[in-house]
DNA sequence: GAGGCCATAGTGAGG
DNA sequence: CTATGGCCTC
């Protein structure tokens, strides 16, 4: 847009000349010269549409100038194959778990690319995460021998918005710089609007209506758009609200995640010119994990389908997870319908996963209604079948697995040692990785937790970004109410508020209004002074950014000193503060980067994930939406039980739909598995500090039998299970004991491990260790227990030993709990 | 204005 | 049971 005449015709020469290349050429110069690179890069810009189309227009159909045959198809099996050769027209992969779904979509790209069909910059390819699209930009690369900076429309779908949203943003009432605000912003922002409005925030919590609107962008429902029937959501007022949200986000010049896609839905149906430009630029179309697509989604693809429709969408209905996020498993479905004609190819020869494996998973999912259908097939060895085990509450089952892992590290299963990273636990809902973590702490168990809570999320980060926002502009008030009296500064919510109504009532941004709050008297003492230093600092940093003499990561450093916000934490003594100060280093630390603030800002917005990871091998913790993706030799599948999961939750709020979610869920849990797997459930747990019983899991029933190994722990059934109950867990009165044992899925577990020889070759080693424990102590003996340690026996009654503990000090203890201090094991 | 106490709530999680 | 948030007191 603003290059110099001269320059932007050399462009569009330079642009036409590639085109006129031939492919091979092209390719090679494009992935193997810096220069090209460079070309390439300057032709993705967004802002060089008058050169790009020009190019378009200028190049040659290279299609058939291939002389070479492509060499990634040859490590294709027939139906990838055919997914990758079917470049034109509406493309449905099915693809199962495991099938090389990632390899056939980034091999597509290749081909496009390699036969000339297709220039990077005319493929939009699109992800929902932004470890999808990196991975993508990877294997392409590597597919074609070079790093992938050309492809410019390879991304989520939100960045992909971005992009384009700036470059439109007029046409939705925005400017192009526009901020995008997190969650966060988010719900601050409506909790302003619901006191304004005069509701009760406690009992309509901004929370709530955050989800509720973003269900509806979900929809694709602007304010004027929500249905009558969805009126009565938020206290009959959620429409109302909405429309003042969008009005106040326009007047910040801010957009929330969903707004970027709706914006752009907005613009495309509402300009046939834009939408036609974007037709003919975005030539080809490819769609990564096409079952998570919402409404909103689901549509700004068919409009820009729509015209040339070569679209090539990649699924599972089987992996359908996001249901309650807004995806529709119908758009997946719904896909022959909405572009005729199309070729639907199903990838079902599974790498990943052996046999019993595969088939237990298949039976599983075999009782979902409604589905396409696939059917897994693998040319593995048959290897292990599911291993299937029952415990009495959910820390006997922490404690069996983090034996287990052991035993699996240590190769003492028969079989070859595996890594601690080649394992995984997958849960159903996060509060189940608490024992584990407990667990795993006390045996020294090095493990890693998946998604928690992430980097960019912490608070300490949050506030130092705040402070960054206001140095790039300082009239982000979202940021500057962030910050203001963070470090303290004395200035309450009174002060707040002042500032509040000054800027209100002159219509500037909240500096100006404190700048004014200030000169006009309003506020004097300790408050005005510590202001008028944070809003001086403001305009000073400000500045630097302007001038950009200064490097960006010196003036971070530098607006964290002034504004006294590391001060803050160096004097705050809880326990978290060095490490909150640690974050802080690794922050600045992630702007070298960058070029500039600006250029990070916009990187943190849309990308929140926390990479640094060291140490050793680790056993990963997680839950299955975090899963979905990955792979792990080793996996273990804890929690299998009714109410968990599926869970309660899930199956009241959306009946049988929530159900056949949960069994989707179940589906991708058992299919992450490679060679061993491991299903287990507790007959109690212990839930807010209550404890509960549970039958096992309905999915334990739909496990084939012929592919499931019933493991038999021990004191849990065959006689003696009572003695597994920990002392004083109140368990002793439970009348409901006995229902665990009458459920079908009990039975058939119990007509299961009867059929079993009575020796097995694998057992765990408690249970060796039990058949001497009961009769085997006496008073004095020192024995050792997995949570206490080291002690000496005290007192007999029966099964009970009183245990003076060296480090834990007296305990009453169950026998089986303990073994012999003086026997190795 | 800040710190402490009490009440309350508590799936899943991408951008 | 624990984390968070609002309210009340100093």
């Amino acid at each position: 847009m603003c290059l110099a005449g001269g320059q932007a015709a050399a462009r569009r020469l330079l642009l036409a000349q590639i085109g006129a290349e031939s492919c091979r050429t092209f390719c090679e110069q494009f992935f193997n010269s810096a220069s090209a690179r460079a070309r390439l890069a300057a032709m993705s810009s967004i802002e060089e549409d008058d050169a790009f189309e020009a190019a378009a227009q200028g190049s040659l159909s290279a299609r058939a100038m291939v002389a070479r045959p492509a060499p990634y198809l040859d490590e294709l099996n027939p139906a990838q194959r055919q997914a990758v050769e079917a470049l034109d027209g509406p493309v449905l992969m099915l693809a199962g778990a495991g099938t090389g779904k990632t390899k056939a979509l980034t091999a597509r790209i290749a081909h496009l690319l390699w036969t000339g069909t297709a220039r990077p910059n005319e493929i939009l390819a699109v992800t929902f995460t932004n470890k999808a699209a990196r991975e993508m930009k990877n294997r392409v690369g590597r597919l074609m021998g070079e790093a992938v900076e050309g492809m410019p429309w390879l991304g989520t779908f939100h960045a992909i918005c971005v992009k384009l949203l700036r470059r439109h943003a007029e046409l939705a009432g925005l400017k192009s710089n526009f901020t995008i605000l997190d969650t966060d912003d988010q719900i601050r922002l409506m909790k302003q609007l619901i006191v304004a409005a005069n509701i009760d925030e406690k009992r309509w919590p901004a929370r709530q209506l955050a989800g509720i609107i973003d269900h509806w962008k979900n929809r694709a429902w602007t304010p004027e758009a929500v249905p009558a029937g969805e009126a009565s959501a938020f206290n009959s007022r959620g429409v109302e609200l909405y429309a003042e949200y969008q009005a106040r986000l326009k007047t910040l010049n801010a957009v929330d995640f969903g707004d970027l896609l709706l914006h752009m839905l907005t613009i495309f149906q509402a300009h046939d010119d834009v939408l036609a430009q974007y037709r003919r630029w975005f030539r080809y179309i490819l769609v990564d994990e096409y079952q998570d697509t919402n409404v909103a989604q689901y549509l700004w693809l068919r409009l820009l389908a729509g015209g040339h429709r070569n679209i090539c969408c990649v699924g599972d209905d089987d992996q359908s997870i996001y249901g309650w996020r807004g995806a529709e498993v119908g758009n997946i479905l719904r896909f022959e319908k909405d572009f005729p004609g199309a070729q639907v190819i199903r990838l079902e020869q599974n790498y990943r996963s052996t046999p019993h494996i595969l088939a237990a998973a298949s039976g599983v999912i075999a009782a979902n209604k409604g589905r396409l259908g696939k059917t897994l097939w693998t040319e593995a060895e048959e290897g292990e079948k599911l291993r299937l085990i029952g415990h009495w509450d959910g820390e006997e089952e922490a404690r069996w697995i983090g034996e287990e892992a052991e035993a699996m590290q240590r190769g003492t299963r028969g079989l070859n040692p595996y890594s601690l990273d080649d394992m995984a636990i997958l849960v159903r809902a996060s509060h189940q990785m608490r024992p584990f973590e407990d667990r795993f702490l006390t045996i020294g168990l090095p493990y890693r937790v998946i998604g928690g809570p992430r980097f960019y999320e912490r608070m300490e980060i949050r506030d130092a970004m705040a402070y960054f926002r206001l140095a790039v502009s300082p009239d982000d008030d979202l940021a500057f109410e962030r910050i203001v009296n963070t470090p303290k500064r004395g200035l309450g919510d009174k002060a707040q508020q002042k500032i509040q109504t000054m800027a209100r009532s002159n219509g500037v941004p909240l500096v100006d209004g404190a700048r004014l709050l200030i000169e006009s008297g309003g506020l004097t003492g300790k408050g005005a002074r510590e202001l008028g230093k944070l809003i001086a600092g403001i305009g000073r940093w400000h500045g630097a950014v302007l001038d950009a003499r200064e490097s960006h990561i010196e003036l971070a450093e530098r607006i964290l000193d002034e504004s006294g916000y590391t001060e803050h934490w160096q004097n705050d003594k809880t326990p978290e503060a060095p490490g909150r100060l640690e974050n802080l280093k690794e922050l600045v630390k992630a702007l070298e980067e960058f070029e500039n603030l600006q250029g990070f800002l916009e990187h943190v917005a849309l990308i929140m994930d926390n990479e640094t990871e060291e140490g050793g091998a680790k056993i990963s913790i997680m839950t299955l939406h975090a899963a979905k993706g990955l792979e792990f030799p080793v996996v273990f599948l804890p929690g299998w039980e009714d109410g968990l999961f599926p869970s309660q939750r899930s199956m009241d709020e959306t009946g049988l739909k929530g159900l056949e979610e949960e069994r989707r869920l179940a589906y991708v849990g058992v299919t992450r598995a490679e060679e061993v797997c491991t299903v287990s459930f507790a007959a109690n747990r212990r839930v807010y500090g209550q404890w509960q019983s549970a039958l096992p899991s309905r999915f334990i029933d739909e496990l084939p039998e012929d592919h499931v190994d019933v493991l038999t722990p021990p004191g849990l059934y065959g006689g003696g299970y009572g003695a597994a109950a920990p002392m004083g867990s109140g368990l002793e009165d439970r009348a409901s004991r006995a229902d665990v044992y009458n459920s079908p899925g009990w039975k058939r577990l119990q007509a299961r491990s009867a059929e079993r020889p009575v020796s097995q070759p694998r057992e765990s080693r408690s249970m060796v260790i039990d058949a001497e424990a009961v009769s085997a102590f006496a008073l004095g003996d020192r024995v050792f227990h997995q949570k206490f340690g080291y002690g000496q026996v005290t007192a007999i009654e029966g099964d009970k030993l009183d245990v003076e503990f060296d480090k834990a000090g007296p305990k009453k203890v169950v026998a089986r709990f303990v073994t012999s201090a003086d026997v190795p094991f």
